[in-house]
DNA sequence: CCAACCATTAATGTATTCATTAACAGATAC
DNA sequence: GTATCTGTTAATGAATACATTAATGGTTGG
């Protein structure tokens, strides 16, 4: 098989990916503590690799490495999420502001679209699951759209990282309908080709997110998740 | 000797500073090819925390492994330039708003002060590497008092990638008369707590840093750095 | 003469072995 | 009884040995 880059994947590159679902489908939860030999020995594979994806891991800010301690999980806690929030708000508006000025067709925008009704679907049913794989779609796939490979891999890796309280979240939070409007909206300002628009319109919609968010971590004494 | 995070400096952890300085200061040219064997010579270590330093390195962008054809050092185009400014701009700006909002005292702001001063100085003087210097000390130091540690990485690690870049046309640039203003301006809105004017002022500031070294760049067909 | 195939080899990727170090427990001194 | 010191040990950090793989050059067949 092979990476995105060309590249043979490398047990090193397996690792990575693997530990990487486990951390955000929390299966390692948030906290826990892990030695390198154990993660090993569970992957398959010797310490060399494990330890190359767990460095890789602790850059994107997954886990942390305390020597003699094992590898701890991170836990996100109410103030990493508005940091993180804070970042995504800015530069996924820049992506939106800068899609709407490379005038896409709507076959470039299709992905996009679909992900928008897709959401709306699963919002009809109450199908959270769905919607939320929808919104993680919508806002990778905007951050593609703009154009900036820089933006696009720290948007994936801060997404990375409030992924589990998202999940926690999900189905505490009320039902995201001014959500599905605004995507629509960020969609329509692409088309037509209005930045300010679509950056504006972006910009309130992880402001609102952010707050709602942590108003319900806080609501539910959720410290960290 | 102790990291920043309290841990003992490994070997891993020396080499990844050590090439960081020496790709930053161009000892190891834009484009040039490494075999991990002869870093690890050269740096007087194994292989094995000098592949761990390169895997971190190229997590940062500023070199990429190439299979059987060794490391190779990062070139910085002019669109990657475009890529990291449109970041540094976003981020920043929010940094600056930030800081305003956190009601530093002047002492606390002292070596963004100081910074500036010093910028001055050197602008009369025409000492270009001075002025630099404190350049960057700026930029850092506004990051760090925006209050956001995840933001703070991701500026310092644009940085680096455009600072080869800013060093190649530090004398081929205009006197950076405005850009001192700028800096000067940013300040004086943390003092008075005006977020948007600092966020406005700084976000124009990077605006114009980026055309002027595109510019500056394409007239002199630097098309990699 | 050229192209395709194969052997060689040099570099990375991985496993293993060894060294180092901090945590812990037990002993000892006060 | 408590605190400190020290020996043990378990985990990481580093070095080395080994396996794998793709680039290279030569050879062979057309």
């Amino acid at each position: 098989m092979v990476t995105t880059t060309g590249r043979t994947k490398s047990n090193s590159f397996i690792a990575a990916e693997k530990l990487r679902k486990l951390i955000i489908s929390g299966t390692l939860g948030a906290g826990s503590d892990h030695l390198e030999s154990e993660l090993a020995a569970s992957l398959n594979m010797s310490r060399t690799p494990v330890r190359e994806a767990v460095l890789l891991l602790e850059s994107h800010g997954l886990l942390e490495v305390r020597p003699r301690k094992g590898v701890r999980i991170s836990p996100i806690s109410v103030a990493d999420m508005s940091e993180i929030y804070d970042i995504l708000t800015e530069l996924e508006s820049l992506a939106a502001a800068h899609a709407a000025q490379r005038n896409f067709s709507s076959k470039d925008l299709r992905l996009l679209s679909r992900s928008i009704t897709r959401m709306e679907k699963a919002l009809a049913q109450d199908d959270r699951e769905t919607w939320a794989e929808n919104d993680d779609i919508f806002h990778s796939e905007l951050a593609r759209l703009g154009g900036n490979k820089r933006l696009q891999r720290i948007v994936a890796t801060m997404s990375d990282q409030v992924r589990r309280a998202r999940t926690v979240t999900l189905y505490m939070r009320p039902a995201p309908d001014q959500s599905n409007a605004d995507h629509r909206g960020v969609l329509n300002a692409i088309e037509v080709g209005d930045a300010k628009t679509a950056r504006d319109i972006h910009r309130n919609h992880r402001k609102a997110a952010k707050s709602m968010l942590i108003d319900l971590l806080n609501k539910h004494h959720l410290t960290s998740v």
